[in-house]
This record gives C-alpha cells, sequence and structure tokens, in this order.
DNA sequence: CGTGAAAAGATACACAA
DNA sequence: TTGTGTATCTTTTCACG
C-alpha cells in the first residue's frame, strides 16, 4: 500500500505541514507530478487526515494541562454515549481515551489557570454518571505531540 | 497583544493550517496584507510554532497507544535529566509530562502491536533510574489531538 | 514517472487613506 | 493600521512522451 516514498512523504509533512508539492518532490528526489498525485492520494485514502497550526499554549494563556481519570458509575450503553458526548463537546477537553485499568477514562485538559479548572471539574461533576475523578497536574512538559513513529 | 481578528486568525489555522493569507483574509473580513502582516507577527512572536499533518494512527499501522507512569528510584538532577533525555530519544513515545500525584511521569507511547511495546517497555525498564511502570493501555479513542480552546 | 507549458494563485511591496 | 494595486514568484494542473 505505502512504499518507501509515501512514508517520506508522510514523515516530512509531519515536520512541516506547509511543504508544497515541489519542495516535497526534491526533498524525496522526485519529480512534482508524480509526488503531487502521491500527496491527492494520500489525502483520498484517509492517511492524511488533514493540517493544522502548533499554536504555543503557555503563550495563548493556556497554563494548565491536566490528566483526569474517570470512572463511571455504571457502564449501560446509554450512559457511556451521553458521558462521551457531554465531555467531547467541552472545548477544555483535547483528548480522551476509554482505558485499561482501574478508570474508565484518560482525559487531557487545558485551561487558563487553576480557577477555569475548578470549574471545568464542576462541571464534569454535574455528570450524574460519573463515580470518581483523579486529577493530574502536569507540572512539566517534556515532550509534547511527537511525530508519529513511521 | 492579541486581538479579536489574531485569535480568529489562530483559530482558523488550527482548523486547516493550508490557509491562504487570502482565504484567512476574507473570513475574517480583511484584506490581503493585513492579514500576511499578522500572520507573519504570529509566526514570529511564536504563538504559532508549526505547521503539520494530521496523520491517520491506525492506516499507518500504529494501532496501539499506551499510557505508562512512570516513577524514578531517585530525583538527584543528572538522574531526572538522564531519563528525560532517554525517554525523548524514543520514537515511539509521543508525548512525556511530569505529572503531580504517586507518579513522576505520564508518558504517551504508540506502537504497532503489542509485542513491539513490549520491546519498548524493556528499553525503558532497562534505565535505571526508572523505579516503577504502570501501563494503560488505550481501548477507544473518543477525542484526539482536540483544537486549543481559544 | 518525467517534461513542459499554461493557468491559477499566492506573496511582497509601495503608496494612499 | 488597513486597503488597493501591481509585479513577481510559486504552485498546480494536465496532456503527452
Amino acid at each position: 500500500m505505502l512504499d518507501r516514498i509515501d512514508l517520506q512523504l508522510l514523515r516530512l509533512l509531519q515536520q512541516d505541514g506547509r511543504l508544497s508539492t515541489v519542495e516535497l518532490a526534491q526533498q524525496v528526489g522526485l519529480s512534482a507530478s508524480p509526488c503531487a498525485r502521491r500527496l491527492k492520494r494520500l489525502e483520498g485514502e484517509g492517511h492524511i487526515q488533514g493540517y493544522r497550526a502548533i499554536l504555543a499554549r503557555e503563550k495563548l494563556g493556556l497554563g494548565i494541562t491536566v490528566f483526569v481519570n474517570v470512572r463511571l458509575s455504571q457502564h449501560k450503553e446509554a450512559l457511556v454515549e451521553a458521558f462521551e458526548q457531554a465531555v467531547s463537546a467541552m472545548g477544555e477537553l483535547i483528548s480522551c481515551h476509554t482505558v485499561s485499568g482501574t478508570y474508565d477514562y484518560l482525559l487531557e485538559v487545558v485551561v487558563p489557570d487553576l480557577p477555569a479548572y475548578e470549574q471545568w471539574v464542576r462541571r464534569l461533576q454535574s455528570l450524574a454518571m460519573v463515580n470518581d475523578i483523579n486529577s493530574h497536574f502536569a507540572i512539566r512538559a517534556v515532550k509534547v505531540m511527537g511525530p508519529l513513529p513511521i
């Protein structure tokens, strides 16, 4: 499905999402048109889901990152869906996975300050199916949004 | 520092990092040149750290995401730095924070399969200053890399 | 996959408001 | 600071070898 060159293109675009077809072409040792063809294919097949600017959290006043473990009181389909829909709609939540172990979910929340976090937790607690919440504050980021290992 | 329009630009670029100056301009109700100036400023001041393509993990054979809690045996400056440098160099690690609570670190690791994860854990365990490791597998992603709330 | 050419689009800059 | 206009450069697209 994907050959060396495709992977190279993906790697390059993961580093710099604004590289043009021409720039990519010379970096992978191709000419522009086959490179453009590959690009379109990679996008069309969904290997590339999109492009985005990476913003500086702290500079934007988003100094607090919190990892939050959540356990639900029940696991009825309807409640699970309601929970996921509710948290997905929260802008402060940038990541949410169901996980193995003691808790059901691991959330990552980004807020400007502690009062904002308290407010957010209140909203989370107000969800009826939420049984237990355990917060871990990020003290320092060692590595953030690293590139996928491809 | 940042006015409404700047924030709008950042929001738009967070959704689509390939929008051109002209497209951005009409979306925020500006003409091209002031929009380009703002863009350059936002990039120059570091509000925009870069641009990248968002890739589909599963399609690329990276089906396993694991959240790993790590506790060190000591917290001497040198050991801490050695640990952080070692894990930062691991491609499978896409995120690493020091966190409050029982553990010192929370890592996010992406690998193709369980054998690859076992291998990775072995490498982690081989670091002398690592005292305790606790893995939580991501069973399902509810929300991944959501936009920052700006 | 490569080449070449044509068309479209983007950027940069000077100047006016 | 923004808007307009222009000139330049780049990119994209496509037909064909």
